[in-house]
DNA sequence: TCCGATCATCAGCGGTGCTGACGATCATAG
DNA sequence: CTATGATCGTCAGCACCGCTGATGATCGGA
């Protein structure tokens, strides 16, 4: 059981922590945010930022339900369109129907990053995942999302 | 491949970076953290903290080993082991050998934490992993670990 | 003896996520 | 028509995580 390599090893108490899958998913979590941002740095753009402009791709969408698409925090998107908008990505429009909400809508610019900046990420992913083969890919996936669906923070009671 | 259910799909955009491996990766990587954290924290620890003294069970090891044996940076080890000093965990120690490494020794209570914490985390990894069959967990541990040998921030150039 | 490397420390920054308060707006009940 | 409660966006502030760069102490070898 001892995946994780290390130079020495003073009490299994070590191995049992390095190795345990949740720790393992935190670690590589970070190094997922890492790759992806890395990726993404043309275009000044964190995978939060991504998600979201992706999600907005279409339709206006008020900040709420951005938010609850992409398993962001009202507070957090706020930051999130002010930085898009700052880029010339999207804009902010009030919602005649509704005057509480802002409709979020995408910019040609915006459109034409999405495209560009989705294909960038998969190419990241993929040398991400690259120590895998293409089943074990898919594998890893398939389990993942097992997991995301009850732990996402997305699925709030909406 | 749409393994991620969305209340609405706009555009085939949002459900692919939904459903990216990467994307997953990143929020279940959170989601493990603050399980974790939740579960130590009768003991007032994080994952981080735990890491540490589980690490440094048995001999003393300097702020930087354990570092790298932990995948942490010099400067947060600082931290890290401040807490567990202050929580009366472990103590530095001058190394009379080398006068410039401290050594981080645990003190009886934290012997005793290890053990309980690394118990109870055991168990928080057990709910967190529930949605999987114990042959699904062994194989997606599998998995992780061979990225989690490519990507660790701890394998640093030793 | 001097110089480069290592160790611990500190100040500071960026990213992520949350709570709690606020005003504006809406929808509903009276 | 008005009063009440809910929703939306915003802001201030906090916590956690990880890193850079500078500093002083110490070690080791030239």
């Amino acid at each position: 059981m001892t995946y994780v390599a290390l130079m020495r090893e003073p009490t299994p108490a070590a191995q049992l922590v390095t190795s345990a899958t949740s720790h393992m998913m935190l670690r590589l979590g970070d190094a997922a945010r890492a790759v992806i941002g890395n990726a993404l740095d043309s275009w000044s753009l964190t995978g939060r930022d991504l998600r979201v402009l992706s999600v907005a791709h279409g339709e206006g969408l008020s900040q709420r339900e951005l938010g609850r698409l992409t398993g962001m925090d009202r507070t957090t998107m706020v930051a999130v369109v002010d930085k898009l908008e700052r880029l010339g990505y999207a804009h902010r429009e009030r919602d005649l129907a509704d005057r509480r909400k802002y409709l979020v809508r995408l910019t040609d610019a915006g459109t034409k990053v999405v495209d560009e900046a989705l294909d960038q990420l998969s190419k990241a992913e993929a040398e991400f995942l690259s120590p895998l083969n293409a089943a074990e890919q898919r594998q890893l996936n398939r389990l993942l999302a097992r997991l995301y669906e009850k732990h996402d923070p997305a699925c709030d009671p909406l």
